[in-house]
DNA sequence: TTGTACGCGTTATCAC
DNA sequence: GTGATAACGCGTACAA
């Protein structure tokens, strides 16, 4: 247990000032070649691993980020996470996880504690609004991109995707079959992926026919939601024939509800969705989807915030990525 | 964009020392009930934030922990990253989270990051034998907790399942279904799950009857892996009647691989394997499998983390959890 | 109960 | 090219 060995340490066994040895590290000003060979063995011989900490204390970068979901257990946000993960790796950097819950309480304790850590930015994926913790982090000067859903009223930069158009696509998708009963299994009310699937999906239903009927239940999403919502459509009159559902773990809840109630998919009823699972976890690909690029939106989340951290002053952007509509049985073949 | 606010900036407001204020906010000595609010209401007024960084610099702590795995994307690594992040949170701590793709190189990388970052502990899952990153961390004092695989002649915490004992229980159902010719779809060699699991199960059906004929391929924790290596075993004479993959993702691939081939499963081939799929991802719950508790693993091994960072000279411990056999259609009604 | 001096390990600044 | 010095923001040790 070597004790901890420092810069001076370092220095002396090189015979040098410990401001030579920074200088090699951090390949910052001129050192001669003799002296920065003796102290880079210098540096093996004795293992020198130097303090992040102190390096941070002095030059306010830590070589740290943040990355704050609602559930890592969500296989859209853990690809996000792998693609964050990977692109801050590229520049040895690491990454800081967080899981709020949809909770905002929670996003702003986390953000305290982040703040606490001097961390180099955050990537956020808001609970809800988002604006308490955003004010914190301006307030602090702690670089933030919003990642995944949009937020009102904010200068600060966003990667996501178009959650109407995808929506507008499914609905299409349904109308284009002969649909005329709708019903939309939502997330939480307030949250923008929420709120503009709903209401780019129930325009186009009723911009095809004002005469079609849509139902909108509100939940979170979760596949517990998913469950509840579902056991309401099939009481519901008329019945609808085919469901939208706000995400991944919404779709998988349905599902399950409506095999238990021996109702089929989609002979008996259509079944679309947001956000596709990733192909090594299913065996049988069967929900039709709008696809986001998770891993690809954690890269450029990433690549954004480093612009923002090396240039503050440049003006917010919002940066939308494409979606893709992958049509798969749950569709179904349209109505008799 | 308050400047930065300091502990000092505090303290004047406050018309005390900055002592007094690191006292009240770390409920350390005594502070009278008047000097405590005053301080109080100046770190609300000013929204200050103490600095980690100079905090760890003096008291040696951190409040950060790290998770190392092969891949978060798979859902059992995922999983126990929640429950990892779940518990740390409990206590105020933060969880940084890297990626080895069970790659030693990489995985000697971040260890070295982390060290710099002066992490409080970390918990490893170990690409391969793990004993460089070990002896690293064990030179620079950053307490370890090895997860969910063995190491061998290391000095070390470590809280994983007992692999030899799920896939014995595995033989055991497929033997007393009476199948005679089996394959091994295994990971990387080398990693104490492949290892162990190869092993005892092979064990298990040669104990039964040593005439029974059994074929083991080993490959890495993939899909593709498992594709791979399903493709091997459709041609091999005797055809193996059951399949034993090592994990979820090479389940998975054999599964598609068997799909893609017209094989069925478990009418012309029986499959189990280790690891569950989350229930919130899987609308047809299909393979027999043993499942590992990877939430309670996460937390049990932050539990041991922080009571190995209390204690540093306890004698390491070796926790094994219980595993769960769920028995699903994969492994079939046995041989007619 | 409160305050002062010092040091944690590094880098920015300015001299040589 | 290189080094001495101060400073980053806080907590430990001790004194008052």
């Amino acid at each position: 247990m070597s004790a901890k060995i420092t810069i001076k340490e370092v220095a002396k066994k090189a015979g040098v000032a410990a401001m030579t040895v920074s200088r090699v590290l951090n390949r910052s000003g001129y050192v001669s070649e003799d002296a920065r060979s003796r102290v880079e063995s210098a540096v093996a011989e004795l293992g020198y691993v130097p303090n992040q900490l102190a390096r941070g204390l002095r030059s306010k970068r830590t070589g740290t980020i943040a990355l704050v979901v609602t559930d890592i257990t969500n296989p859209f946000f853990t690809t996000m996470a792998r693609g964050v993960e990977d692109a801050a790796s590229d520049t040895s950097n690491l990454v800081l996880f967080c899981n709020t819950d949809e909770n905002e309480a929670e996003e702003q304790r986390y953000m305290r504690l982040l703040i606490e850590k001097r961390v180099d930015g955050v990537l956020l994926v808001p609970a809800q609004a988002g604006q308490q913790s955003l004010e914190l982090a301006k307030t602090h000067g702690v670089p933030v991109v919003v990642v995944d859903r949009a937020v009102s009223g904010q200068e600060v930069d966003v990667v996501r995707c178009d959650s109407r158009d995808g929506a507008t696509r499914l609905a299409d998708l349904l109308l284009i079959k002969g649909h005329q009963h709708f019903a939309v299994l939502a997330g939480h009310h307030g949250v923008s992926t929420t709120d503009d699937r709903v209401e780019a999906f129930v325009t186009a239903v009723k911009q095809s026919n004002p005469s079609n009927s849509i139902e909108v239940h509100y939940g979170d999403f979760s596949v517990r939601s998913g469950h509840e919502n579902a056991k309401k459509i099939l009481n519901a009159e008329p019945r609808p024939t085919a469901v939208f559902a706000a995400n991944n773990f919404i779709s998988i809840g349905a599902l399950q509800e409506f095999r238990q109630q021996g109702i089929s998919v989609p002979e008996d009823i259509a079944l679309v969705g947001f956000d596709d699972l990733p192909a090594a976890l299913v065996t049988f690909p069967f929900l039709t989807v709008v696809a986001q690029p998770a891993y690809e939106m954690g890269r450029r989340a990433v690549e954004q915030l480093f612009k923002r951290i090396e240039n503050p002053e440049a003006s917010p952007e919002e940066i939308l990525l494409p979606t893709e509509i992958i049509v798969r049985a749950s569709s179904g073949n349209g109505l008799k």
